[in-house]
RNA sequence: GCGGGAGUGGCGGAAUGGUAGACGCGCCGGUCUCAAACACCGGUACUGAAAGGUGUGAGGGUUCGAGUCCCUCCUCCCGCACCA
């Protein structure tokens, strides 16, 4: 064999092979196990990044490993080619957003190739493809008409110079990222499906998923928000009616101070009609930021209506506000304010004078002062008329029966979740297949007549969507009349909310997935992506699955059995400052680090002009930091397999992932070695399997560590997913081959059988170099299509086993001792040891615990 | 603001309640070389001559034993519904 690693011809080699074998090409093959293996599908952007290297590094690991497990594994990937990018793209590059797309993926598919994954080509698909959105379209119908879509109006960011609706993210600041407008709310009609009615069922199903991680379903369950409580009537004679409040505490309803209105809500807007200062707050918060995280961290502002509502128990008027913290989607847009007892209440009560009434008190009768602090818990009712002395929840039965009983109020299931508003006011999606007649009636497009399809030669002129623009791609007819379609997109959200499905039927002409496949191949066994989608996409994925289900198409009730949450890649940041007070950022491969005799940066220099840069910390992989790796220009110089092992030993998964360019030499510096290792080896030929009963001590221990390694390696990679101790194992294992000196048959017989384990062990990571090394170890069956190895119980036996001895919890001592010693005779080693002695000297041992094969823990205070 | 994470040598990380720092990077020393690079071998938490002592963001607690479990706090990261 070559003596030298030549990474790119090695990986070529491989990869030809792959193809001309179709080894990924997978169909159903009832008898055998199935394996089905998914990474999230990437954006089209442009070209991969490290996010996406790692992401699809971890996914193949998985693959490759089953696929030597015996199982038939399916691996796909495809484009999530609809969005907004695409429409940017097409602006500043004046082509097509589907020209832009379909050259990106060209481009980004060859990179995956690039990296070997193991995919199954023939499934690829792309979102903007008609044979795709088609049956999103035709899907979206059969929900219209099971009553699970509605139209209602709901606000938009408003650009009013460029006249159009702005995504969040085009909101820098409260103003438009082109006009610099200050932005504007605005309720237009859009489309909405019924998540609210499997909320239930979305939070219950958690509970199945006993692979995903603890993390993601806490997240999950906090965002769908279920909670118990009481909807309840304030008279109120100024409103179109009582003023409705939902609350979670009834058992507060003695300690109502005033109620609070969302700017939004009926009532305000009465309000401003009367009073200049309330007209002009609720102006002031109308067209106020729209996303949670800004109307949370607003400080909280409120103004009297000078409205009053009668407290239904007690009679009393109770003053009614208008806040901006009261949000006008979730419950009725109003509450009933508790300050003594909600935090937020009571820092607004005490910011505009308003009094605060203690109704509870805590349960063991400690003092506390509500004037200063709310007191949040639940506890024993005071100054509650007929309630005083109730538990909380005594009370909080006892008000909810009595306002039910009065009609003016019932327990009610909140919940945080809203309804999916699946309307986009934008080209480069889905078209909506809907259509309204003259009359205003919302009619679906004939189902023989999908798909809608979207315009693909178009010229963006970065303010109206085409297909806005264009008054005649609206005008179609209905059973003879005149109609207009539908002109916005659906919420990419849409597209990935069912891909997965497809994949198991991708070229399947007769309908949305085929039931045969996707009976075999679903769920998916495991899902990888990151952690950012922890909520949206898997909460929309889970509920399109029981959509899915129930319109019969697929058979389980949750679509992803085992999902890994992947960190971030990140780089170290380096900057110069600016003549104009800004910041130069320097990219980090322009930088070299100088370091005294320990091996401390004492300071970094650009490599161009050897002039200092300051150090910027380390973030997530940026354009604007410029702290961007290109992952093509590493393959380029290093191949394939050295980035992924690099990514895959740097980190565990879950974790972010820093780039380290020396690190990567080092992972390059590994497989050199490998193939070093083996080729020495080679030089006097490929040896048999060792004879077990004619190994001397030397070659028994190398033996068991190889065993060792497959049992820890198989563990990590299966069941924990750590592929960075993984490597570290097989790592230790080479260090031993190489202080191992192979005497005769059975010294060379036992460094083969390091040899081929460590091929083994790392071709689900490094597939190419494995696949050369496993030809060159004298198989004639390529390392893909090998069995995964299996530890003997019978090598990792051992003699004799180091046991710890402490004193107090500290190590004293350390003895070695027969592997089969018994708990007394253990016992009386460690107390007679001489350095333990030193510390009991003088003492009484009060007890010793024992942990068998492991250590000895001597109490003697 | 709310929800979810994370914090361990110079750095990335390991330790699945039981030896803190596996493995790798960096650094130091050596071998090879005319020399350098590569490669290989050895060392490397801090402190101390040694015995030992001290160390996992801070403070408290549970335990024979805590990086790991519990409570309070600090810092950083992710998500918050029209970025994907």
């Amino acid at each position: 064999m070559d003596q030298q690693y030549r990474p790119n011809q090695v990986e070529t080699q491989a990869q030809s092979y792959w193809e001309e074998q179709q080894t990924f090409v997978v169909r159903e093959e009832p008898d055998k196990p199935k394996y089905y293996c998914l990474s999230m599908f990437p954006y089209p952007s442009g070209k991969l990044h490290m996010g996406h290297v790692r992401n699809y590094t971890i996914g193949d690991v998985v693959s490759r490993y089953q696929r030597m497990q015996g199982k038939n594994v399916m691996q796909p990937m495809g484009w999530d080619a609809f969005g907004l990018p695409a429409e940017n793209a097409a602006i500043s590059n004046r082509t097509a957003p589907a020209h832009w797309t379909r050259q990106n993926i060209q481009y980004m598919k060859q990179q995956l190739k690039r990296l070997g994954f193991g995919y199954d080509w023939e499934r690829e698909l792309a979102t903007c493809d008609p044979d795709y959105y088609r049956w999103e379209q035709w899907f979206f119908i059969q929900l219209y008409n099971k009553g699970l879509v509605y139209k209602k109006n709901a606000t938009v960011n408003w650009d009013p110079v460029d006249q159009t609706v702005l995504a969040n993210e085009q909101v820098v600041d409260g103003r438009g990222w082109r006009s610099g407008a200050l932005v504007e709310q605005k309720a237009i009609p859009q489309w909405f499906v019924r998540i609210t009615d499997y909320a239930d069922e979305l939070l219950q199903d958690l509970d199945q998923l006993e692979d995903w991680p603890e993390q993601v379903k806490t997240m999950q369950r906090n965002w769908i928000g279920r909670s118990e409580g009481v909807e309840l009537d304030f008279q109120q004679e100024d409103g179109e009616g009582p003023l409705r409040v939902y609350t979670t505490r009834p058992d507060t309803l003695y300690g109502v101070t005033y109620m609070a209105v969302s700017p939004r809500h009926p009532l305000a807007q009465k309000a401003a009609q009367r009073h200049s200062d309330v007209a002009e707050f609720v102006q002031t918060y109308a067209n106020a930021p729209v996303t949670t995280a800004d109307l949370e961290t607003m400080t909280k502002e409120g103004v009297d209506t000078g409205f009053v509502a009668t407290h239904p128990l007690t009679g009393e008027d109770v003053p009614v506000w208008v806040a901006n913290f009261v949000l006008a989607e979730y419950g009725t847009g109003a509450l009933m304010a508790v300050p003594a007892h909600d935090e937020r209440d009571h820092e607004f009560a005490r910011k505009y004078h308003l009094p605060i009434r203690q109704v509870i008190s805590p349960r063991d009768g400690a003092d506390i002062d509500c004037q200063e602090a709310a007191f949040t818990e639940k506890g024993l009712l005071v100054s509650s008329g007929p309630y005083t002395g109730m538990t909380s929840e005594e009370a909080f039965e006892a008000i909810a029966d009595k306002l039910q009983k009065a009609s003016i109020g019932e327990r009610k299931v909140n919940y945080r979740l809203r309804d999916w508003g699946l309307s986009r006011q934008r080209y480069w999606g889905a078209p909506i297949p809907m259509m309204t007649l003259e009359n205003g009636e919302n009619v679906p497009v004939p189902e023989d007549q999908l798909p809608v399809t979207l315009p693909e030669d178009v010229v963006m002129d970065g303010v109206t969507s085409p297909l806005k623009s264009d008054p005649e791609w609206a005008r179609t007819e209905y059973q003879g009349q005149p109609a207009f379609r539908e002109t916005d997109t659906f919420d990419t959200f849409m597209e990935s909310s069912w891909y997965y499905a497809r994949y198991c039927s991708p070229n399947y002409q007769q309908g949305m997935i085929d039931p045969k496949a996707a009976n075999y191949w679903l769920p998916v066994d495991q899902y990888i992506g990151g952690i950012e989608h922890a909520i949206l996409h898997l909460l929309y994925a889970r509920f399109f699955h029981k959509l899915l289900r129930d319109t019969g198409l697929v058979a389980s009730d949750e679509p992803f059995k085992k999902l890994l949450c992947q960190g971030m890649v990140l780089a170290e940041t380096y900057y110069r400052d600016n003549d104009n007070g800004g910041k130069e950022w320097i990219s980090p491969q322009d930088v070299v680090v100088e370091r005294n005799e320990k091996g401390h940066p004492v300071k970094c220099l650009h490599r161009k002009d050897g002039q200092p840069v300051h150090s910027g910390g380390t973030t997530k992989m940026s354009k604007s930091k410029n702290n961007g790796i290109d992952p093509q220009s590493i393959i380029d110089e290093y191949g394939a397999d050295t980035v992924r092992l690099f990514m895959m030993f740097a980190a565990p998964p879950e974790q972010s992932l820093e780039w380290s360019d020396s690190a990567l030499e080092g992972a390059h510096r590994f497989l050199k070695r490998l193939w070093r290792l083996v080729s020495q080896h080679l030089e006097a030929g490929t040896a048999g399997a060792p004879d077990v009963a004619r190994l001397n001590e030397a070659q028994k221990a190398l033996r068991r560590k190889i065993h060792q390694t497959i049992h820890k390696v198989s563990d990590d990679v299966s069941r924990r997913l750590t592929f960075n101790t993984a490597i570290a194992a097989v790592m230790e294992l080479l260090n031993e081959v190489g202080r191992f000196t192979p005497e005769g048959d059975q010294g060379r017989a036992v460094v083969q059988e390091a040899l081929e384990s460590a091929v083994l062990l790392l071709s689900p990571i490094t597939p190419h170099i494995s696949h050369s090394l496993w030809q060159a170890l004298g198989h004639e069956q390529a390392v893909v299509d090998a069995p995964w190895p299996e530890a003997d119980p019978e090598a990792m036996t051992q003699d004799s086993l180091e046991i710890v001895v402490q004193v107090n919890g500290k190590l004293r001592s350390r003895l070695t001792v027969p592997a089969d010693i018994d708990r007394d005779t253990l016992e009386k080693q460690a107390l007679a040891d001489e350095s333990v002695q030193r510390f009991t000297e003088g003492k009484s041992v009060k007890k010793v615990i024992v942990v068998p094969g492991k250590l000895v823990n001597i109490v003697a205070p």
